[in-house]
DNA sequence: TGCTAAATCACCCGAAAGAATGATCTAAAA
DNA sequence: TTTTAGATCATTCTTTCGGGTGATTTAGCA
């Protein structure tokens, strides 16, 4: 009895201990699988490498992030406290280096390569 | 030693039953985790509802679509097989509806009210 | 120190976009 | 059947966009 007494202890010790890998364990999976859940939905962001891969200064993504913003031309002049031929030069230049033809394309552009910071979403 | 034997082979069903366990309930931790992970990321869809809030007509989210993906007037006329004018129309009345100045914006609008399909995200 | 890229601004011109208004036609609802 | 909403198209007019070109200034690089 003795002997089945101290294995039953033994037993128990290790009842303890496997609850405690069980928890311990179980979290380790509960975190995996959130890092799983949340990185498949997250998005790369790189703003300056894209921008200087394509030839845009920093002055041409600081009018792009406006123009996605839905702001004019000279909306986009206003905020930049510079002139409306400026504002527009800048946003020539954005489409000739972006291959597009209008602000709208601009905007898609823009927010595919992931050139701006969007306001929502 | 008869009796240790049969306490010994107990433990390792039991043992046995504790792996099966672990695993699946590793699995629930795991499934449950990705779950908390990808609900925190998931977005909202419904389109015909906030159209239909909005007073816009279904002729006019077809538009809104398609000044979305960047077409110019004409352009949209031709893909909706209508004249220039009919289509400036109905972008009149997209603008007074969802109360903006400029396409920008109704695009804008369009994507922050999931009005419109994202074409790319 | 000269070269170069970036930023600034100007002028001109044509095309596109947008506002305002009115008209016709059709299908569905009252 | 009469109303009503949606879709269609037109005309006129103003504003905005976009292209093309050239000039000046400044800051960093070779």
């Amino acid at each position: 009895m003795v002997v089945l007494q101290v294995v039953h202890y033994k037993t128990m010790i290790r009842d303890l201990n496997m609850e405690l890998y069980g928890g311990i364990i179980g979290l380790l999976f509960l975190v995996f699988g959130i890092w799983l859940g949340t990185s498949s939905f997250r998005k790369r962001e790189s703003v300056k490498y894209d921008a200087g891969k394509l030839g845009l200064s920093k002055r041409e993504v600081e009018v792009l992030q406006l123009l996605s913003e839905g702001f004019s031309n000279q909306e986009v002049a206003d905020r930049l406290f510079v002139s409306l031929n400026t504002a527009k030069t800048h946003i020539s230049n954005i489409y000739s280096k972006l291959n597009v033809k209008r602000r709208t394309q601009a905007i898609q552009k823009a927010r595919d390569l992931a050139l701006i910071t969007p306001s929502k979403e």
